[in-house]
RNA sequence: GGCGGCGUAGCCAAGAGGACUAAGGCGACGGUUUGCAAAACCGUUAUUCGUCGGUUCGAAUCCGACCGCCGCCUCCA
């Protein structure tokens, strides 16, 4: 069976099968770069990681874009309001592009922190301006754009399918909808395509219709074309994309191409924090700088990103995901068990004697791959998949429970670790920390010291002294293991 | 007002008509191990899937009503 993904464009689980045999071109809504990004934005970037991880794992060649939004994105989707870039970096007292690379850096950064694989092309859509004037005047030649007063909207009635995506009817919506119509607009639906801009505005490119700035929904459908061709294969986005963003990107490359804007849509749930949903007004608006650090009100510690992927990772794509503290904390805990498993499997194969691998546990290592496809292919049901790598951990502690598990045997294993939970989850690491560098060698030094202080206590059975050291060393953060190679120590 | 989703153990979360007497994680508890711990391993922790009805030989899974929660249509991924 080959993977399914649910494809919000057919309303099922569709057989994903390439236009081109072997290759995949997709296209992911980027960040639009005004501000750190937030665990909202991590929901988004992990699962479609993930995706472009599993296509790569089941051998494709992927092509992976994902834009960055640094100008058109109106704080008003009635195409009213002011570009979100500009009115921050009026708040922060910078120049736009100043402070969009800015974001920009802070948002590669997080990601990476994330261990998300960095999208093959970052295009932004300030560099695109060209491509996106060519855009408008082709709709407005095939005569589904008007100008006026120097701007450019599309003509919603002009295309047909408007709301295929959505299942939303224009007429329909009108009535309850609180969009302010703007005067220059034929239709409360239609949509600013290129916006003229007043003298004083900061970003602002000469066209055919005077000086003016890109409309929001442009960016994505030139880009996409640009980079992957007029019809891609998968184009990915956050739910509240969906509309109007996405119905507007099809409207304007289809009537532009007269072809399939996009093969498979596919959409990321949204999150709340504590129940609701994630705004600055609630006081529950958190950062992933911030969750890293835990320096915010709502969490009680700092959690690592690779924790916080976890966590994502531990429910489904299009499944809404609460973050609260006790979740993260829950996926810390999680995360830890099984990073402690593959480093002391990794520990045990630099003693291990040479050998073959146990047959049986190869079997069950066939087994559980068997289990973690499935899962996979089954619209990425990532929450079974990291159950199969739990199992795995278990698997693993067995393995070196008995004491004389061959290299065969362990190398069986760890490659299983790198595969299923490295290179498609991305929850395991390739290599981890070792204490041996710098600050870390002092301290390993001298915790060393009170360890042999400890063991010396224990050799002449004073155990009150032994204990009051190790609850000492507790306090300090230090928790001390025995094992039958000696005592080992790691921070709390 | 229009559209959509969700409600599974103390918590997080899979499962979407029969292999479910319901994965996995966290937590808790018991055992092995330990001087005692920690870590690891083994085991226990939902006779039941918001409530009430219906369809069916069979329902957590389908239908209906009700209750509760959430989201989109404004900013937001």
């Amino acid at each position: 069976m080959g993977l399914k993904v649910y494809n919000s464009l057919t309303r099922n689980k569709d057989e994903f099968e390439p236009i081109e045999a072997g290759r995949v071109g997709m296209y992911v809504c980027g960040p639009t770069v005004y501000g750190h990004a937030h665990l909202g934005h991590a929901k988004s970037y992990v699962s479609f990681d993930v995706l472009a991880r599993y296509l790569r794992y089941l051998g494709y060649n992927v092509t992976y874009v994902q834009n960055i939004t640094d100008v058109g994105h109106l704080t008003d989707d009635a195409d009213e309001g002011d570009d979100k870039i500009v009115e921050a970096a009026r708040k922060e007292k910078k120049h736009p592009m100043a402070l969009a690379e800015y974001y920009t850096r802070s948002y590669f950064e997080d990601t990476d922190k994330l261990n998300c694989v960095r999208p093959d092309i970052s295009p932004r859509a300030s560099g695109h301006i060209t491509e996106q004037i060519e855009l408008v005047q082709t709709l407005l030649d095939k005569g589904y754009a008007y100008e006026v007063n120097g701007s450019v909207y599309f003509e919603v009635a002009k295309f047909a399918e408007y709301g295929k995506l959505s299942g939303r009817n224009v007429d329909e919506m009108q009535a309850g909808a609180r969009v302010e119509v703007s005067e220059d607009k034929k239709s409360p639906a239609d949509f600013a395509l290129w916006k003229k801009a007043e003298p004083n505005h900061i970003m602002q490119w000469p066209s055919p219709w005077g000086r003016g700035y890109p409309g929001w929904h442009l960016e994505c459908s030139v880009m996409s074309m640009k980079y992957l061709g007029a019809t891609i294969d998968i184009h990915g986005g956050g739910l509240e994309n969906q509309f109007p963003h996405h119905e507007c990107e099809i409207a304007q490359s289809e009537a532009a191409n007269g072809a399939a804007f996009v093969k498979y849509w596919m959409h990321n749930n949204m999150v709340t924090v504590d129940g609701q949903k994630m705004g600055k007004s609630l006081n529950n608006f958190i950062t992933l700088k911030q969750a890293f650090s835990g320096a915010h009100e709502r969490l009680t510690r700092g959690y690592d990103p690779l924790a916080i992927r976890q966590l994502i990772l531990n429910s489904h794509y299009r499944s809404p995901l609460d973050f609260s503290d006790a979740a993260l904390f829950a996926a810390q805990s999680g995360y830890e068990k099984i990073s402690e498993a593959v480093k002391a499997i990794r520990k045990r194969l630099g003693e291990a004697g040479e050998g073959e691998a146990d047959e049986k546990i190869v079997d069950e290592l066939t087994a559980l791959t068997e289990r973690f496809q499935t899962a996979m292919n089954d619209d990425l049901n990532t929450s079974v998949a990291l159950s199969v790598i739990f199992d795995l951990v278990r698997l693993a502690g067995r393995v070196l429970e008995g004491g004389k598990a061959t290299a065969g045997t362990l190398n069986s294993v760890d490659r299983l670790f790198r595969e299923l939970g490295g290179d498609v989850l991305g929850v395991v690491k390739d290599e981890y920390e070792q204490a041996g560098s710098g600050d870390e060698a002092r301290t390993d030094a001298v915790v060393r010291i009170l360890i042999e202080q400890r063991a010396e206590a224990r050799r002449n059975k004073f155990f009150a002294k032994a204990d009051e050291l190790r609850d000492k060393l507790d306090e300090a953060g230090v928790v001390l293991e025995d094992t039958p190679d000696g005592t080992e120590w790691r921070w709390k």
